[in-house]
DNA sequence: AGAGTGTACCGTACATTGTACGGCTCAGGT
DNA sequence: ACCTGAGCCGTACAATGTACGGTACACTCT
């Protein structure tokens, strides 16, 4: 993340490329299309981080700069690949809501698919995501999202509000997830190795201080899971906790109609 | 983010550094706090990965090298930032647990304390967290956060959850405001402004599509808001829902005693 | 068929990064 | 007075995103 600073990326320019087409080849077949998937096979092997224009353009076999004839840069390419990711997310607009359980179902669906891709494609948490949310797949995504949240009673703020807890939620935790795994393979250590070596090192230096809740639930947890967290746990436990809160809202709003 | 690759931290070496007293000056006065309070303030104005060894040297009139003597990498500098800013966090190890209202207003107290920490130093966010959260500062306010939630009748794993829980939902909003904040600084277009200039590609882009519930929330929440997100709103609805749901769960526990 | 033109392509150059390496300098002990 | 080890730092290197300017090809028009 060197050189001329990555600058931030044009958003009408971003837009127009959203909405394109993609697919109009130049003279050696390379596409915006190929780009954005040849970006995405490589972040997901490494990291958007360790994503470059040269290994792109490497794989595609094609010079550096002309990624650059398709592509106004980095961070648009970015933009792009995010909304790509996004695309096959639900077969179609009622899915989430065809789910038993009502409401309460369709959120877990919601969850589990939005947990899904994040877990597939963990550099999407790298992706300054804020006002880039407006590509076609993103738009129907949201879209889709909030159908099952509906006719509930909920105002049009509510229903936003609700969607957001629960999708904050996930990405949070899968964040979490997804850091773990990193540092495992970055350190070549699991969990397990880590804690035997610097185990000692704590010991000397936690000695003379005594945290008596952290210890005795810190011990607790790390047996339970054999590791520091488990956000597969964290995941479900959060939430359920969400839904019966959200449940309360929803009947209070029922009760008054 | 280029060079050699800025090396993970090692852990044993950073728990050294964590712990230790940090005091003893070299001969031009170089302390190894005084590196991580330079580094701290310049990341606060620019953020993580604006954040160079060069500038810190340069804002303590050293030799860019002279840092490594003190300090293994960047890895581990960014680790004692962390444990750093989370220092003066909780008066003491009781502060959250004397509040008003209970267990409820204690996490609300967690909450809001986390949130302006994460408000104030918004690079944060991009530290890499999971292995790290063993300094001396971290420990003591997992500690402090969990004393609350002890004796309600929560089994101590379901005390790390709740935790957690609150936690995540802090920083996943957090984030996203300091996502919202950075992006309008990086391009110098406040949202309503970046959404006249989009306006209408959008327009032209989007004709032929229909996306009834998402463009009548979207609006609901434009108008609103007088923006795409309101992340203090995000917070204290998402932290009102949470929390009702762990009285569900604090409840069913007492219940059954 | 031949000429002209615009666009796709790409080689080179540059500023910026983290840090390895090896030399210099000074404080303190003998 | 000298030696030693630690603090300090100048230089070098590999890697990054992309500006700039040149090259070569696929067309259209005569």
């Amino acid at each position: 993340m060197a050189g001329r600073k990555a600058a931030a990326p044009d958003p009408a320019r971003s837009l127009a490329l959203l909405w394109g087409s993609h697919t109009k080849p130049g003279r050696s077949g390379l596409t915006v299309r190929a780009i954005v998937g040849a970006a995405i096979a490589l972040a997901d092997e490494a990291g958007l981080e360790a994503l470059s224009m040269r290994m792109v353009a490497d794989r595609l076999k094609v010079g550096t700069m002309s990624l650059y004839t398709h592509v106004p840069g980095k961070g648009e390419l970015t933009d792009l690949m995010f909304d790509q990711v996004y695309g096959d997310l639900y077969a179609d607009a009622d899915e989430p809501a065809r789910q038993p359980g009502g409401w309460r179902g369709a959120l877990e669906f919601i969850a589990r698919r939005n947990w899904d891709v994040l877990t597939a494609h963990p550099w999407i948490h790298e992706v300054p995501t804020m006002r880039t949310a407006l590509g076609p797949n993103i738009t129907r995504k949201y879209d889709t999202e909030l159908r099952p949240l509906d006719g509930l009673g909920l105002t049009d703020v509510e229903m936003d509000s609700a969607l957001t807890l629960v999708l904050t939620h996930v990405q949070g935790t899968a964040r979490a997830g997804a850091e773990q795994l990193r540092t495992q393979r970055d350190s070549g250590l699991s969990d397990e190795e880590w804690w035997r070596q610097i185990s000692p090192t704590l010991t000397t230096v936690m000695s003379g201080t005594h945290f008596p809740v952290a210890g005795r639930v810190g011990t607790s947890v790390g047996e339970h899971f054999q590791s520091v967290i488990d956000p597969a746990h964290a995941l479900s436990f959060g939430l359920s906790t969400i839904l019966d809160g959200l449940a309360q809202l929803i009947e209070s709003r029922s009760a008054v109609q």
